[in-house]
DNA sequence: GATGAATGAGTGTTCATTCAT
DNA sequence: GATGAATGAACACTCATTCAT
């Protein structure tokens, strides 16, 4: 029984582990070469494994990427709920999440979001229901951070004569990594600095004074 | 030898008009599909000659699409060109460029554009030179654009203490695709509406008062 | 118009030699090693042609295999049918099948169709409608025969004691390739011998007195 | 040492119940999908033990096979030896045989045989040596058949004039899974009611009478 | 002994590209 | 020039077999 007990956790742990391996190296292979040019012998060759292996852990080709997506979409959402749950005021949860997306964002996860959401073959995961959330992704992230622009105009921060869709559409170009992704390279910004001057650009506009 | 010389400058023009069919329809169908997922058989088939005939006007396939994107970032380094040559104030110019692009956004020229360039494969395109300048297509862009931006600030029209890369870079995250499809489609915005509150947000935040 | 009027027919005479000429080598390759055992390289190989060239008239492993089955099951059906409208005597009838059979057996048809019967994956060919039939092939097969047996009952040829069902099996199985296969090649019987014999055998045991 | 000595005999009939499990198992996969739609995996789970088991019994798969086949083999040609070696009438050991077969029929294990005798890969297995005999298995069940017959025309039973391989071919047509499979689903029959009138139809046709 | 994760050879299928007609 | 049949490299995926635990 001990035997037993110690060594499925074992395996179980090891089990995770490559699997986890298998996520990141995919996510970056996918990121540099794209969804087609990447192939799943290469993807495997990366990690040190055969490429069966990564039939052990993802059923397709497209399993594996829709696994890397949604663990990122799961982890977007829930960074932005948690700012929409916080005490801050509408203007102070914008730049928050502006700071948390331009942190997170030099782990690559919401690059490899916009990049494949680029193809249109990809374009449908985000619109598909995920995890366990009964909505579309895209569509949940369009609901909180409305939520967050109307209570603004609510609390009189934000200027009511603007549209809101519009208001929302520029916060969602802000945090697109073309946006930053130029800047972080080759003018050294880091992300708390990128972070403070979008915000301010963003709150000039939409403030109502 | 006669009839030769009367229809050479005949058939030069039916080739003209059935490279430009083609282009057209590539562009189209690359557009709703994606690189990968279009073959040319498809694109043949659309625009109704032969795989061979495709080849006839373009060594491969990347050839074409590398042709599409040429012809698109032409067009539109030549509307930026336009706008700084022009007389406008830099605020006008902006705005100008602005309502420009949002009615091309129509022809779909521009989204092709920026649906390749999160294609890595595709995105070198835009870095190496293009047509006859000798600068990567992005860069001359980026420079354009700092231009007029640089001359804001000198005409104490916009914010001399906001760096101007990130001003550079919010302007082309205005004009991304996926900014204004939603706001189109699901909004009915008129491209002229779209432009002038994009314009409106913009100029609040970078302007100087 | 005479160039391609001349040109099409020739290609498409061509493309159907060629067919013919796939249907014929898979036919073979299929029998000699069985459906799994076959590698569509193989057959490539054989016919003299690239891979791809295989896929240009078949859709699929399995289309090519459904198309070689259906065009024996049809041939089969046909002289089945042509035996049942002839104006012989019922007990005529299963002679004159039962030579038309073992003379068809040398071009190896039937052969693939019952190798290909014993794989339970393409047991269901057969159970599936074919061709412009709205019966399965082997029901269709079945239904013949039981009217040739009925006939030869109602005229007092056959014995009326014996069930029919069995006596239609019995039919079967004599034209079954196993059966005739070892006497052709092992002890030299003519198609015309075997026919001759296994009628009579199958009559004295099913004739009424 | 003692534990290992007390063990063995029991270890070792654990081994072969399992090795029994596994072939009966695995014959009635193979025959319900096939030998190649069989994956090891579903043996091995529908035993109830880890692939790596299987491979502790049998070197290959298609050793797994051959040992099933074997077995069926030897069971096989050991009824049609005892049927020759009782006391009984030709015309009487054919019809035991007939009986004694159909009612094995409902153990699968003929039905087995016969399927994978048609698949060209599986043939050669009949046509090795088998078990202890030196004769390959089909050589001798047909000398065994052959037997039969002969005593039977020695015996003025049946019809000299009938070459004997065809009244071999055509009693073993008459054992084929395929002519008594529909008769016994579709029809109803037992194996007794199949078995006689079988035997009569062959009889009335070979009989001297 | 038993396990099942890992392997990698093998195969069906696609599709950009070529070239004989 | 135009065609589209032919090509074959490339790739996703399977599964019998092995072996560390």
């Amino acid at each position: 029984m001990q035997k037993v007990q110690m060594h499925t956790p074992l395996r179980e742990k090891q089990r995770q582990e490559r699997e986890a391996l298998i996520l990141e190296t995919a996510e970056r292979v996918f990121l540099e070469k794209g969804y087609h040019e990447t192939s799943i012998d290469e993807i495997a060759t990366r990690v040190g494994v055969a490429k069966g292996t990564i039939y052990l852990h993802f059923a397709s080709k497209e399993d594996l990427v829709k696994a890397i997506v949604q663990r990122s979409m799961v982890a977007f959402v829930r960074d932005v709920k948690d700012a929409v749950a916080s005490k801050l005021t509408p203007g102070e949860k914008i730049e928050t999440l502006l700071l948390r997306i331009y942190t997170r964002f030099f782990r690559e996860e919401i690059r490899l979001l916009y990049s494949l959401y680029s193809n249109p073959e990809m374009k449908r995961l985000a619109e598909e229901e995920h995890g366990h959330s009964a909505k579309p992704f895209i569509n949940e992230l369009i609901e909180l951070v409305t939520e967050i622009i109307e209570a603004g105009k609510a609390a009189k921060e934000f200027d009511s004569s603007l549209p809101t869709p519009v208001m929302v559409s520029i916060f969602f170009c802000l945090i697109s990594p073309r946006t930053g992704e130029r800047l972080f390279n080759e003018y050294g910004f880091t992300p708390a600095e990128l972070a403070s001057h979008l915000a301010r650009i963003y709150f000039r506009g939409i403030s109502a004074h």
